[in-house]
DNA sequence: GTCTTCGATAATCAGAATACGCATGACCCC
DNA sequence: GGGGTCATGCGTATTCTGATTATCGAAGAC
């Protein structure tokens, strides 16, 4: 699986492509839009990741341009919070999905994935422990074949809980994944969002699957009564 | 396990320190390069995190002065990504391995483990003496397969004699490396712990693994009824 | 060479102090 | 209004303290 970056801020092309290369994805990184349209279109990669802000060449134009060429990899967008049309814009020349920054990191790799698997035709990849199943393609969550409404943070931590599952995730793990790139809080967030989870997930059930480690963090996992 | 983290900015500086100490690692936390020379030079430390950007001395300065101190604790330098050179001189100067800012705090996490695991000659993952199994991603410990339960200290403490297994661990060694800076000596915390883990691990079993070195301290070994 | 004594060191215990995690509710911003 | 975040206070597990009891080992007595 390989991966292209089209990113000028040094700084979030870099953390991208630490966080895809840990999942052993094979990437490459540049950082005008012309020679992202050249890279695009002669390599064939599995996934492309546009920054819409570039220097050189708007990324809009490498959207079009690299559409134009008949290159159907799939392709997702970074844009700024506020520049809403330009998301649109970039969904109609042709994007897949889009992401806004700033993103949680995990966000990102979980719509890496939706789109790798989307464009390899598969659907599988459901994530299971015990009776709670988490299908990341459609973001729904059973346990016992009942369904359970998260939000989308509290989705966001419990996948990265299900990915990580025995281990123990420390606070500063979780925030790095599950919040944003510049999480640095001392709050209870954390605490606050594992309880929904709890509430959601194991209240009604003797076996709970989220445990606490005191002194250390949080870990997903059966057994312990 | 004991760490030196020499960073001026605070907020780096807390970050790592909370990241390691959820690990069940004491952390001291230096801000500038003369006292981050000295504490290396007097302190024997497990690992050191040194910044190169430091007010006072300069990292690179600090670094061979430890080593010219003939100090062999391994050394994780951090260094702003652009500053190739810069690494590459540190590199050279002695540095163990870097890492670029900004870095996610499981990379830290990870290398630091792998540091300590290398210094340390050992190369798995899990610790074993006997049937007592120790594993640091889980924090798990179990004996004859029996889990057991332990407080972060305790942890901690069975970490670090696991670790040094066979060697015989002086109080003061102990209190440096699992306890902090600020370690108010001459009360028998230590020896207190020591009986709790003895409760939890040698109990019931017919060939201890702690044994009291009168005089000096305690070990952590088979054999010697 | 063995036994006894005695000071020094270590182990244990119970209670005090502390830190930690959790629930709850207020706040804020889209 | 709902999702996300933050602050407070409470109950409790953990950590620490200091006193008490047990153990060790050297030195002298027999």
């Amino acid at each position: 699986m390989r991966i292209l970056i089209i990113e000028d801020e040094p700084k979030v092309a870099s953390f991208i492509r630490r966080a895809l290369e840990e999942e052993s994805y094979a990437v490459d990184v540049c950082s005008d839009g012309i020679q992202g349209r050249d890279l695009a279109s002669e390599i064939d990669y599995d996934l492309i990741i546009l920054d819409l802000m570039l220097p050189g060449l708007p990324g809009i134009e490498v959207l079009k341009a690299v559409r134009d060429a008949k290159v159907a990899t799939p392709i997702l967008i970074l844009t700024a919070r506020s520049k809403v049309d330009q998301r649109v814009k970039g969904l109609d020349a042709g994007a897949d999905d889009y992401l806004t920054k700033p993103f949680a990191i995990e966000e990102l790799i979980a719509r890496t994935r939706a789109l790798l698997r989307r464009a390899s035709g598969d659907s599988a990849g459901l994530l299971q422990i015990d009776d709670l199943i988490l299908n990341p393609t459609n973001h729904e969550v059973t346990r016992g074949g009942q369904r359970i409404d998260l939000t989308s943070k509290e989705y966001a931590l419990l996948e990265y809980m299900m990915r990580n599952a025995g281990r123990v995730l420390t606070r500063p793990m979780i925030a790095e994944h599950v919040w944003d790139l510049d999480f640095d809080t001392f709050t209870n967030v954390i605490d606050v969002y594992i309880s929904y989870l709890r509430n959601k997930i194991d209240r009604g059930y003797d076996r709970g699957l989220i445990h606490t480690v005191r002194g250390s963090g949080y870990t997903l996992k059966l057994t312990d009564a």
